[in-house]
RNA sequence: GCCGCCAUAGCUCAGUUGGUUAGAGCACCAGAUUGUGGAUCUGGGGGUCCCCCGUUCGAGCCGGGGUGGCGGUACCA
C-alpha cells in the first residue's frame, strides 16, 4: 500500500508548529486586548445547525464533509467558526453577558478543490461581538483585524482591510432593476462577477456581467447578460467607489435614492469609516471597496476582507494568488434561526493557514524557524553502560535541560549525524577512558560548526576536536547550562543587532 | 464538475527513428578513521519507466482506455 495523503491536507512539522504557535499567541493577545474572551466549540455539529442542507433535498451540501449518526441524523465537520458560535450563543443565551465578545481558534473543513493557499482542513482565528447592532462594533472589529496583521509583522501598506456592505450591493441591484424574487438567480451571477474584480480585472468582470467569458483553457463561463447601461452602472459603482479619505464620497445617494436599503447600507459604511478614521486608521489600512462581496449566505450588512498587497511567488517563481487572508461581516439573522428573537452580530476570521503559507512564501521572519534548537544528545557508545548514559540524561533533565539518550543502534559517527540533524546544541560523550576518570566530554555543536568552516581536511578536523572539553561527571548539568546560556545570549545579541 | 498540460530513483530531470543490462545531479547509507558532525575522495542501496489493453520480431518511447498530479475555470455556503 502506498502511504499518501488526500489533496488539500497537510502534515505539519516541528518548525511549522512552532511558527503557527507564535502566530496564534500574537493574534490571541490582540483579541484579548480588545476585550474578547476565549471559547471553544467542537469540530462536529448537526448539519442543520450549520444550515447546510442542499436546497429542496434532505442531503447536506456537497461542500461540507458529512456523515450520519447512529440515529441517522446528519452530522458535519464545521466549515467556519461563525455558524457554531451562533449555535452556542442561542443555546446559552440567558447566561451570557450581552453584548457577548468572544474569540476562538480551530480547524475548519471544506470539501472543495484544493490549490496553493487553499486547503480542505485549515485554521481560522475568529472574533465576534454578539448583541450589538452598532456600526461601532463593526469599526472595532476592523481596527482589531488591522492591529492583528501588523502585530504579526505585516508592514502597514502590505495589507488592507476592505469594507463594503451587502445592503449597498442590494441597493445597486435594485437600481438596475434586478430586485425581486424573479431575479434572484441573476443577482447571484452579478454578485459573483463583482467578486472576481481582483482576479479577472474590469474586462473579465464586464464579460461575466454581459455575454460570458472564455478562460485560458478555453472553457466558457456563461454571463449575466445584462444591458450595457446596467453593466456600466455596476462597473462605475465597483471601481469608482474606491477612494481614499478626503475625496468626495461616491455619488451613490443619487443612484440609490435616500430611502433605499442601499442608502442605509452606505450610511452605515460611512459611519464605520468615520469611526476608524477618528481613531487614526487611514485609508492605507481600512478602506471602503465596493467590489468586495464575500459570502453570499448569512451576511446582512457590512462585510470585511483582509488582503495582502504584496505579490507572492512560488518556488518556481510563478506568481501566486492567495486571495484574502481574513474576512468577516455582520450576520444579523444567523442567531435568530435558533430563537424567537433576533440578535445582531458581527465578526472577523483570520485565515491562519493561508496567512502562514503566504508569509512562508515571501520568507517572512515571523514564520522562519530562527534559532530552534533540539535536545542535548547523550551518545550511547558502550552498550553495556546504557544505564550510566540514561543517568547522565536524567541529571540534565533534573536541571531543566531538554535531553535524550541516543536510542538507536548505530555507531558514533551516525550518532553525531543524528545530533546534528536534531539541531542539538550539545552532545555528551563518555567512553571507557572518560568513565574511568569520572569525566564526560561536552561537545559544543554550534561552536564546532563555526570552527569547521576554517578546517579543510578530515584529519585536521578529527585531530582538533573543535569546541570539545572534559568536565567531572558531577558538573555536567552545570557546564552544559553555562554553554547554553552563552549561546542564548549570543543569539539574542545578534538578533537585537540586526 | 468542465477545459488544458503532465506522469522515468526519495527529489529535480536526461533518455537518440521503436532496439540488447534505463541514466545523471542532489539526497540517503557505508568506507577511508578502534571514539567524533562539516568538506573531499571511493563505493553502495534504491525503478512495476503510473495502470490496463492494443500495434510490433521488439514499447520508457506509438495508439486507445483508466488512474493520479498540476494549472485554469466553476462552486467556495
Amino acid at each position: 500500500m502506498e502511504a499518501r495523503l488526500p489533496r488539500g491536507l497537510a502534515d505539519r512539522d516541528a518548525a511549522e508548529l512552532a511558527a503557527t504557535a507564535k502566530m496564534l499567541d500574537v493574534i490571541r493577545s490582540v483579541f484579548e486586548l480588545y476585550g474578547f474572551e476565549a471559547l471553544e466549540t467542537p469540530a462536529i455539529e448537526y448539519t442543520d445547525a450549520l444550515g447546510k442542507f442542499l436546497p429542496d433535498q434532505d442531503r447536506p451540501n456537497e461542500g461540507v464533509f458529512s456523515f450520519q449518526d447512529e440515529d441517522e441524523q446528519w452530522l458535519s465537520l464545521r466549515y467556519d467558526l461563525t455558524a457554531p458560535l451562533a449555535r452556542f450563543v442561542a443555546q446559552n443565551f440567558d447566561r451570557l453577558p450581552k453584548p457577548y465578545r468572544s474569540y476562538r481558534c480551530g480547524h475548519v473543513y471544506r470539501n472543495e478543490k484544493a490549490g496553493p493557499g487553499r486547503f480542505r482542513q485549515f485554521m481560522q482565528f475568529d472574533a465576534d461581538t454578539v448583541g450589538s447592532a452598532s456600526p461601532a462594533a463593526d469599526a472595532e472589529i476592523c481596527m482589531m483585524a488591522a492591529d492583528a496583521l501588523e502585530r504579526l509583522g505585516i508592514q502597514r501598506g502590505d495589507y488592507v482591510i476592505k469594507i463594503n456592505s451587502r445592503k449597498l450591493l442590494d441597493g445597486v441591484m435594485k437600481a438596475i432593476g434586478l430586485d425581486g424574487d424573479d431575479n434572484a438567480g441573476r443577482r447571484l451571477t452579478v454578485l459573483r462577477a463583482i467578486d472576481k474584480m481582483d482576479r479577472l480585472g474590469p474586462e473579465g468582470v464586464k464579460l461575466l456581467l454581459g455575454p460570458g467569458r472564455k478562460d485560458e483553457s478555453g472553457d466558457f463561463t456563461k454571463g449575466a447578460e445584462l444591458e450595457a447601461d446596467a453593466i456600466a452602472t455596476i462597473m462605475s459603482f465597483s471601481l469608482g467607489g474606491q477612494y481614499t479619505g478626503g475625496e468626495p464620497r461616491f455619488g451613490l445617494f443619487d443612484l440609490l435614492g435616500r430611502s433605499n436599503v442601499g442608502a442605509e447600507g452606505a450610511e452605515e459604511l460611512l459611519e464605520i469609516e468615520d469611526l476608524v478614521r477618528f481613531c487614526g486608521y487611514g485609508a492605507d489600512r481600512i478602506r471602503i471597496d465596493p467590489s468586495v462581496v464575500r459570502g453570499l449566505e448569512y451576511y446582512t450588512g457590512p462585510v470585511f476582507e483582509a488582503d495582502l498587497a504584496f505579490a507572492t511567488r512560488d518556488e518556481k517563481g510563478n506568481p501566486v494568488r492567495f486571495g484574502s487572508v481574513g474576512g468577516g461581516g455582520r450576520y444579523d439573522g444567523l442567531i435568530g434561526r435558533f430563537r424567537a428573537e433576533n440578535t445582531p452580530a458581527t465578526g472577523f476570521s483570520i485565515g491562519v493557514s493561508r496567512l502562514y503559507a503566504a508569509l512562508k512564501l515571501v520568507g517572512s521572519p515571523i514564520v522562519e524557524a530562527g534559532g530552534r534548537t533540539g535536545p542535548v544528545v547523550v551518545l550511547a557508545l558502550d552498550r553495556d553502560h546504557i544505564a550510566d548514559y540514561q543517568r547522565l540524561a536524567a541529571a540534565l533533565r533534573a536541571a531543566g535541560i531538554p535531553s535524550e539518550l541516543y536510542l538507536g543502534a548505530s555507531g558514533m559517527k551516525a550518532q553525531m549525524k543524528y545530533a546534528d540533524r536534531r539541531n542539538s546544541p550539545v552532545v555528551v560523550i563518555q567512553g571507557s577512558n572518560e568513565r574511568a576518570k569520572g569525566e564526560v566530554q561536552i561537545k559544543d555543536l554550534i561552536e564546532g560548526a563555526r570552527a569547521s568552516a576554517a578546517i579543510a581536511t578530515n584529519e585536521e578536523w578529527k585531530a582538533l576536536r573543535p569546541a570539545q572539553f572534559a568536565v567531572p561527571e558531577g558538573e555536567l548539568a552545570e557546564k552544559v547550562q553555562e554553554l547554553l546560556s552563552r549561546h542564548a545570549s549570543g543569539a539574542g545579541a545578534e538578533r537585537s543587532g540586526a
